[in-house]
DNA sequence: AAGACTAGTAATCGACTGATAACATGTCAA
DNA sequence: TTGACATGTTATCAGTCGATTACTAGTCTT
């Protein structure tokens, strides 16, 4: 029959990409366990089996998703690093870093698969694979910066409290309790506004 | 029949105990999603039906395990807070509390399901008590250590970092990889030796 | 000892999961 | 145009999930 609707095909590696971004946005949602194939499937558009014999199996399409998340969260970090390096045990040069994570978040999925990684560690796979990225990421700030381990500690356990804010849905619910909200505030500094109300 | 065995029952109060404790286990172990009434039953030697009658669901079940975590955890630092409250922007006095969160250490289960729960925002339920939670611990950190939010904010942090750390299972990988191992020494401390060697 | 209550289990259900196999359709080179 | 290959889908499966029902056995009161 004649279709009246011209539908090219996509190429596969582009509608890997959406395949991709829709795994991203599920996962980050409802992390890995929470997501089922079937979802991510309906979201990109595409088929179940189809997600599935792309990847291999659902916990390659994670790992995929989560390589990805942590690679462009660290290429956020890489042009702050040479200003953190001429003075890294002070404050001052570690602030523009704050908005290398404000940038991060107004694509929060990239941070919320990271935190659903970080929290699958009995997952083998999963785990493996958590634990090399935050040996990169610890290594990376520690030479590219030049700091001691207590500064690289530190930052690294500030961008914890901000994925497990948001991985809480703070944000968006920090209207309804002032502690929360003071919390936020805090956290976040004056970035939240923006991005709370996006949804 | 007659059999052999005198099988005395058990106190519903006290199988109940039983039920919480392996359900804390497997929610720390594997999370909300990951985790099965099936596993929970099978852990605390009972019948997966039992399990469900006994707490009406599985949410019911995670925020029961969720709301003692908490308690457990806000009664520990409790002791500690006076002393701070002395001069709570200073750092020495917060150290203690660092002895506090090395006690959290020896029952790490407290601290992964506090964390799973917080990662579980999405889930409406779940979501809302763990930021009710979030928001009684800034509160009672604020106002029994009369500190800035600022002190607030960074007390969290730390413990957030714990929290990935102890989910990624970095103490029980930290000899695989020196900077790892870096991280974990100077996020943990001496605590880290009689914790990561138990298993 | 008889009844009432409590502490459990076995059996089963419909829904969902990740994965596989078989099949259909679009695209491009020769 | 035809065949090879890339891009998908439909149908289906075995296993698992949370939950309900109906049943069994221990315990306590009178």
């Amino acid at each position: 029959m004649a279709s009246p609707v011209k539908q090219t095909r996509m190429s596969a590696t582009e509608r890997r990409e959406l395949v991709l971004a829709a795994a991203s946005r599920a996962f980050a949602r409802d992390g890995y366990h929470g997501t089922s194939t079937d979802a991510v499937a309906r979201e990109a558009g595409v088929s179940q089996p189809y997600v599935v014999r792309m990847f291999g199996s659902k916990s390659r399409l994670f790992a995929d998703v989560f390589d990805r998340a942590m690679r462009r969260i660290m290429d956020t970090f890489e042009p702050y690093f040479d200003d953190v390096a001429a003075a890294p045990e002070n404050d001052e040069p570690w602030l523009p870093m704050g908005i290398a994570y404000a940038e991060l978040l107004e694509d929060r999925d990239l941070l919320l698969v990271m935190m659903h990684g970080f929290t699958s560690g009995a997952n083998p796979e999963i785990g493996a694979l958590a634990r090399d990225w935050m040996s990169r990421l610890y290594t990376q700030i520690r030479t590219r910066t030049g700091c001691s381990p207590e500064r690289a500690r530190i930052f690294i356990a500030n961008g914890m409290l901000l994925n497990t804010l948001l991985a809480m849905q703070v944000p968006e619910h920090a209207g309804q309790d002032p502690a929360l909200e003071e919390l936020a505030v805090c956290a976040f500094g004056s970035t939240l506004d923006a991005a709370g109300s996006e949804n």
